[in-house]
DNA sequence: AACGCGGGGCC
DNA sequence: GGCCCAGCGTT
């Protein structure tokens, strides 16, 4: 069974409901985002060849992240793990401290994982097999799409926020990009549009267009190379577009954080569990506040550690936002006795040492004060 | 299909 | 405050 034409078949139900897509000039579409690509590509550190590795850590740090934020981390990750095989034989606390500040730290441990498979399974080599690739931990349908066009310059579709929010203009598309059977439909699109003699340039300028002049708030329309074919700029509709449903708002949380110094002057941390919010991280012994609390830290953490903790300083409080969550902390410093037993999960720390651990920036704004 | 998962920049 | 971002894995 040809399976290109089973790919196709299944494309045509999804873009049969949209109808407008006939109306747009796939050549003009081609050759006017091309040629406005060359003249405008930035000059970023992974575009200065298509080395498959690079190409790949850059676009696991683009996930869900802007490329000025990207570009300093990546070029400090490159220098530090040049290769697949360095970064296979790292320590993950290494990769993770590569990775501080940058969130989504399971793309950092999910990438490791991945290059350890790619020296143990495909001689060090980031495979060309679609199959191959897509298997590999972190490489999800954007991410497939990317490599196989930038590094090995097959014609795949690389669908994020930007090429949706693009193509839903150009072609009017009113369905919900939160949903994943969207992507599918753009996909589809993508599969037509695509240059097949071009796909890393078609790609990248897709998304080049959206960061640079197709904006989620005051698209540059007068600079757009699609100006002409736009449906929903035609209809001055495009800010409109994309439809997306709204993030649920995020939960508030408190914490107790403390820092707790031994007669050494040594600090106390915790390695935070391997599943979930921040895994594998470092961080201060913390504990949520709830009502039923004591409200006294210094005699809860007393009790807890059966032994005295001398408070010796409040700390300034902090507040932190995620996506999803509001984490209020309220910090304090405390003098350990001798006699005084860390956790089975806990350890002690020189100061200088605490450099070298990731901590996420809720408790790097702690440790900033101390 | 819905949800959990970071952090910074912008308005 | 709310929204945005070169998404993925789990359930």
């Amino acid at each position: 069974m040809n399976k290109n034409k089973s790919e196709h078949t299944k494309d045509d139900n999804y873009l049969k409901h949209v109808s407008q897509i006939d109306q747009v000039n796939f050549l003009n579409f081609r050759r006017y985002l091309i040629d406005w690509y060359e003249t405008v590509k930035r000059d970023l550190p992974w575009r200065k060849n298509q080395d498959p590795y690079k190409v790949w850590v850059s676009e696991i740090m683009l996930q869900q992240t802007q490329v000025d934020t990207v570009i300093p981390y990546f070029d400090r990750f490159i220098k530090q793990f040049p290769t697949p095989a360095a970064l296979a034989n790292a320590e993950e606390d290494q990769v993770l401290k590569a990775w501080e500040g940058l969130g989504y730290y399971s793309r950092a441990r999910n990438l490791h994982a991945a290059v350890k498979e790619v020296a143990a399974s495909y001689g060090g080599q980031v495979p060309v097999d679609k199959e191959e690739l897509k298997s590999l931990k972190g490489i999800g349908p954007y991410t497939l799409g990317a490599i196989m066009s930038i590094a090995y310059n097959q014609p795949e579709p690389a669908v994020d926020g930007n090429v949706m929010r693009v193509l839903s203009r150009v072609f009017i598309i009113e369905e919900d990009i939160k949903k994943v059977k969207t992507r599918h439909i753009f996909e589809a699109l993508v599969r037509r549009l695509i240059d097949q003699k071009r796909p890393s340039d078609f790609n990248q300028g897709l998304m080049e267009l959206g960061a640079l002049i197709c904006k989620p708030t005051k698209p540059l329309c007068e600079e757009c190379p699609l100006q002409s074919i736009c449906l929903a700029h035609q209809q001055k509709i495009e800010t409109t577009l994309p439809v997306k449903s709204k993030a649920k708002k995020q939960k508030k949380l408190n914490y107790y954080v403390a820092v707790i110094e031994s007669p050494e002057g040594k600090i106390l941390i915790e390695k935070r569990p391997s599943e979930g919010l921040l895994a594998n991280l470092y961080q201060f012994p913390m504990i949520e506040q709830t009502k039923t609390d004591c409200s006294l830290l210094s005699e809860y953490l007393s009790a807890e550690y059966d032994t005295n903790l001398n408070q010796e300083q409040m700390l300034e409080p902090v507040k932190h936002v995620f996506s999803h969550l509001i984490w209020s902390i309220d910090a304090v410093k405390f003098m350990a006795q001798a006699s005084f037993i860390p956790k089975e999960h806990q350890r002690w720390v020189d100061k200088k040492e605490l450099g070298d651990l990731a901590f996420p920036v809720p408790h790097q704004k702690v440790l900033r004060q101390i």
